[in-house]
RNA sequence: GCCCCGAUAGCCCAAUGGCAGAGGCAGAGGACUUAAAAUCCUCCCAGUGUGGGUUCGACCCCCACUCGGGGCACCA
């Protein structure tokens, strides 16, 4: 692609003019005249077609994360749709009714500027970029289920998303508040917290600044427990790394509230803190500057200009400064004291924007002795530190440097004595016991907030109305449509374009026709990939988002596949979705993605393409050069599947001889289709069975590059089996290279289909089915065991495969090498791994 | 600052605690050829980041460190 949306296709068969004979035509292996050939071919038989109604075999739904509309493929489409192609294949291969579907993610700000450029409607933009990622995903040979497409753009998708809103909103899911937002100036929208990423926005890299807004938000938070304790059942069926950044983002933590009397306040204020074994240590208070109870505590005690001026001066900082390391406390002392309930001591009362006002109750009691955020602000402030467990460490006064390891308490009346552990209990039930405070848990995951003030996304179906309040859009309306873009300014202003459609906005309440108002905003676009897996299976379906039978049929997703950038986001709203939809008794199943794969990038000289890096390489130009399969081949043979590719490293050239090296066995063979491969040679035939035997486990481990090198094996033993072993005549050289055939197509569809043909089959290679791994050829005739002397190797000998520790002991000891090394001495020990190994310590 | 992952030949990468090398790239030589390309054959190269430990035996397990990559970001 070498532009956006130039549509620039793969080229076909630049010979295919030449006026050569058929002879000539496959005497050399030309990849573009195969592309051409087979394409169409495909189209009619479908063999990746799913669901069919006669279909008896087991099903497996194999997905792959969709793409957004942004241009044409580039190389890390070519990747992520190479390794979920040999998944998608294996599994065909191997018997099973395998869903592979496509869709695009459709909505969304890209379409959106690039409309607003071009002064044009962001549907023009969106729907030519899909038609041509779609052109070459079919050149690309994806094996997708054309007939399940969808755009979430598409009215009829998102009809559902806004259904979906309007149940949650039902179950008070969906709600408004007035919070402080994260803000995009460059995108001049909100934020959710999930897509703030380092202080700037993911989307354009604007820094995050924040702004007092009414939005809407769904109550992710009311699942932050199950989302945690479920992933208990995707343990070694996700990456642990996946699994951790999920894990730290829910960021669960157990503590108590604790009950603090303010002079001169008739309620108390409530701190939560995870160290209420340090209750004795608390030696001040600080509350959120920016909560309505420092704005509250601060009035009527003189320091009122400052603490304005302070809220003003942190109000002005973006997330970055809030972010620099190093960063010095500030605060401002509101003159108002707390009791500490254990001991009855005067703690003073700080502002500061170090306390966090949506995170615990947005004060905390302050310990500096066990707490570096708190020492930091005591010691700029002066405040006194007072240590209250013994950790055998340096005191923090002089250190400067909190304790917050285990000890004994010391100063802190009836704990004393106690370690933190039996501290922590015995305080939480003498603060329950006394009503004073309880246990209680936090959360680092905030509710997800998915209005955004954009057009490109799915109205959100609300109507507002001075007298009912927020009335959903009636379910017979649905889908209520974007408002046509033509005369509506599209530019970012910081409200929704949406507002100005007038004849849109301005609507009867459906509850009791008075006049009232649209809600303006559209859903974060996360909201459509949220449940898109889902829609597939029924994707014609229009009175509904999905059916039941069609989910217990095909959900949930048994291999998704996708990279690690959606970590958190993508995956942890889809998890979130599944668990509503799951108590909505809409889907029999609690979690979406059953198995998950990450793929790397596809990296230049160890960084990322880019155009202003100068290192962005072409899909088109290398598809060009060296054929689909080729790149297809260099993607997946690059190394670990979630590893990093670097372009730099592969060699697509390397890819092509491999493929022609594999294409001219299909020549050489000069059997019969159908031949009885029992009699074929014993060893050629060993070399197939382990093959497929070992490969096949390979793909099923994710080890694909693996997978690969035993096929190179297998390409390499039959060449030399042809040319200078049985001969090509013999049944195990069909075998082997029918094998071949079949392998080469999880990952060279053309080559294998093209081999396929030449070995006198029908198309398609893809539904040939892997063949069945006879075990009796697994088991080699004999085997090299090594005969160590204290782990140094002494010799070798050939045994059976079937030898016993016994047997192989003595044989070792008998050896007139070890005989002769071990002398009079008498071996201390005899460690036997029959047929592999003896080890004689001496 | 906290957490996670990684380090094997010139390069990319393989090796249930049991012979460090499967595969590829690059390189060298040879066969074929008038020649080149292509093809085929053969070969070269490290002892697994560093230092300890466990073990009959460690690339693999444990501890400490170095370097590289990633995640989180004042969450009390």
């Amino acid at each position: 692609m070498a532009c956006r949306g130039s549509g620039v296709q793969i080229p076909l068969a630049p010979r295919m003019n030449k006026n050569v004979n058929d002879e000539r035509e496959h005497a050399a292996y030309d990849f573009a005249y195969v592309q051409e050939k087979w394409l169409p071919i495909w189209d009619e038989v479908q063999p990746f077609k799913s669901g069919r109604a006669d279909d008896t075999r087991e099903k497996k739904y194999v997905l792959d994360m969709f793409p957004y509309p942004s241009g044409d493929l580039h190389m890390g489409h070519a990747e992520a749709y190479a390794l979920g192609d040999v998944i998608a294949r294996y599994w065909v291969q191997k018997g099973f009714n395998v869903m592979h579907p496509i869709a695009w993610d459709a909505f969304g700000l890209p379409a959106e500027n690039a409309a607003i450029k071009r002064n044009s409607d962001p549907r023009i933009w969106t729907y030519e970029n899909i038609a041509v990622q779609k052109a070459s995903m079919r050149r690309f040979a994806c094996s997708f289920d054309w007939d399940r497409v969808f755009n979430t753009c598409d009215p009829e998708y998102y009809k559902w998303n806004q259904w979906l809103f309007i149940k949650l909103h039902e179950r008070g899911l969906a709600y408004r508040k007035d919070s402080a937002v994260n803000w995009c100036p460059g995108c001049q929208t909100v934020l959710a917290n999930e897509q703030v990423i380092a202080g700037l926005c993911e989307r354009c890299d604007s820094a995050v600044t924040k702004k007092k807004l009414n939005q809407w938000y769904f109550k992710i938070t009311d699942y932050a427990d199950r989302l945690l304790d479920d992933m208990a059942q995707l343990e070694g069926k996700w990456p642990e790394k996946v699994l951790m950044m999920q894990r730290n983002w829910i960021g669960r933590s157990t503590g108590a509230n604790v009950s603090f009397v303010i002079e001169g306040r008739t309620e108390p204020v409530t701190i939560y803190t995870t160290r209420p074994d340090t209750l004795y240590g608390a030696t001040f208070m600080v509350v959120a500057a920016d909560s309505e109870l420092a704005a509250e505590l601060v009035v009527g005690t003189g320091v009122e200009t400052e603490f304005n001026s302070y809220l003003e001066k942190i109000k002005a900082d973006s997330d970055i400064d809030r972010l620099a390391t190093d960063r010095p406390k500030s605060g401002v002392f509101l003159n108002r004291y707390a009791i500490n309930p254990v001991n009855g001591a005067k703690l003073p009362i700080w502002a500061s924007d170090y306390v966090l006002a949506d995170y615990g109750t947005g004060a905390i009691m302050a310990v500096p002795a066990h707490d570096q955020r708190d020492l930091d602000f005591a010691k700029a402030f002066k405040l006194p530190v007072v240590v209250v467990v013994e950790t055998g460490e340096e005191d923090p006064n002089k250190s400067g440097v909190a304790t917050t390891g285990d000890g004994k308490l010391v100063n802190s009346g009836a704990l004393n004595g106690l370690n933190k552990a039996d501290a922590i209990a015995a305080i939480n039930s003498q603060l329950e016991k006394d009503g004073l405070g309880k246990s209680a848990r936090n959360y680092r995951l905030r509710d997800w907030l998915v209005s955004r003030q954009r057009y490109w996304g799915t109205p959100i179906p609300i109507i507002h109305c001075p007298s009912c309040g927020e009335v959903p859009v009636p379910a017979d309306q649905l889908p209520l449509t974007l408002p046509d873009a033509k005369g509506l300014d599209l530019k970012p202003k910081g409200t929704s374009p949406l507002g100005a459609a007038t004849d849109w906005v301005n609507v009867a309440c459906p509850k009791c026709g008075a006049a009232s108002k649209r809600d303006t905003d559209t859903m974060d676009t996360f909201v459509d990939s949220s449940w898109y897996y889902l829609r597939y299976p029924s994707s014609t379906v229009h009175d509904q988002p999905f059916l039941k039978e069609d989910i217990e049929t095909w959900l949930p997703v048994d291999q998704y596949v996708g990279g690690v950038t959606h970590a958190i986001l993508h995956l942890l709203y889809s998890r979130f979705f599944t668990k509503v939809l799951s108590d909505m008794g809409m889907v029999n199943f609690n979690e979406p993605f059953t198995r998950l794969l990450n793929q790397g990038m596809v990296v230049m000289d160890g960084s990322a393409m880019s155009k202003s890096r100068g290192n962005l390489v072409a899909l088109s130009d290398e598809l060009e050069k060296h054929g689909v399969d080729a790149i297809r081949l260099s993607m997946v043979f690059a190394g670990p599947p979630e590893d990093d590719v670097d372009w730099s490293d592969v060699s697509p050239s390397g890819s092509v001889k491999f493929l022609t090296r594999a294409w001219r066995l299909s020549g050489d063979v000069t059997s019969a289709p159908g031949v009885d491969f029992s009699k074929g040679d014993l060893s050629l035939r060993k070399a197939t069975h382990k093959a497929l035997n070992d490969a096949g486990f390979a793909v099923e481990s994710f080890r694909f590059n693996v997978a690969v090198a035993r096929v190179m094996e297998l390409v390499n033993a039959t060449r030399k089996a042809v040319d200078s072993g049985c001969g090509p005549a013999d049944p195990a050289a069909r075998e082997a290279v029918e094998a071949i055939a079949i392998m080469v197509s999880l990952v060279a569809p053309f080559t294998a289909e093209e081999m396929w043909e030449r070995l006198g089959h029908k198309p398609a290679v893809a539904l040939a089915g892997w063949p069945a791994v006879d075990p009796k050829l697994l088991v080699a005739d004999s085997v090299e065991a090594v005969i160590q002397i204290n782990g140094k190797i002494k010799e070798r000998i050939d045994v059976s495969p079937t030898i016993t520790d016994a047997e192989l002991e003595a044989l070792a000891l008998a050896h007139p090498t070890i005989v002769a090394e071990l002398g009079t001495n008498a071996p201390k020990k005899v460690i036997a791994r029959a047929p592999k190994l003896v080890n004689i310590v001496a």
